[in-house]
DNA sequence: TCCGTGATTACCT
DNA sequence: GGTAATCACGGAT
């Protein structure tokens, strides 16, 4: 399936499916481990209550970043994506660095490699990623070949640190990946595509 | 387990 | 207008 068309459907239904993309920015590439979506009807979406300043690029055309800042210091970022008219939004949680690693460890400090982008904030560190990036689409996005993807189980749980709606089961990982984040209270939800 | 740190929000006046 | 609680986290302890 072409990636428009992926970022055009609701985001729990396209989040499980670029697990393991690559996406490439800031001269780092990382294979995507681990996803949460945010959906319009979702009271844990920080579009839920109608548009914002803050949280307007969630309401814009799929195929951008939504960059927050949040608890005083950590960056996160958003793949935007939704149907039209309605906003939505899959959280970056966790990648592989496959490329550009020497710029992700400069970035991340002295944190072992598998930590480099181990968690959402980190993951935006690696990349480079703050608030100036905010609404842009000077990124690639790789969707992972068909039989690798075959390759992949995919999990699926309740999402991280939320105080609303926190039984909706829309986090996505990849099942065993060293690079997922330490929370992991798991369900299968298929093996193989 | 604890806490830094600041934007954003919810709820007042 | 003001003010307090909250927050899609990470690193040190």
């Amino acid at each position: 399936m072409l990636l428009t068309d992926l970022l055009h459907q609701r985001p729990e239904v396209t989040a499980p499916r670029i697990l393991g993309a690559r996406l490439s920015f800031g001269g780092v590439t990382v294979r995507l481990t681990e996803l949460e979506a945010y959906a319009a009807d979702d009271p844990g979406s920080h579009a839920f209550r109608g548009k914002t300043n803050r949280n307007r690029v969630m309401f814009g055309p799929p195929g951008h970043l939504y960059v927050y800042f949040t608890y005083g210091m950590h960056h996160c970022a958003n793949l935007v994506c939704h149907p039209e008219g309605e906003p939505g939004g899959i959280l970056l949680r966790a990648g592989e660095v496959v490329d550009g690693i020497e710029l992700a460890r400069e970035r991340r400090g002295s944190a072992r490699d598998v930590d480099l982008a181990r968690g959402p904030a980190r993951l935006a560190s690696a990349l480079g990623i703050d608030l100036g990036m905010n609404g842009t689409d000077a990124f690639e996005l790789d969707l992972a070949p068909v039989g690798e993807w075959s390759q992949i189980e995919v999990a699926t749980g309740p999402r991280v640190g939320l105080r609303l709606a926190p039984d909706q089961p829309w986090r996505f990982w990849v099942a065993g990946d060293p690079t997922v984040s330490q929370y992991r209270p798991a369900k299968k939800l298929r093996a193989n595509g």
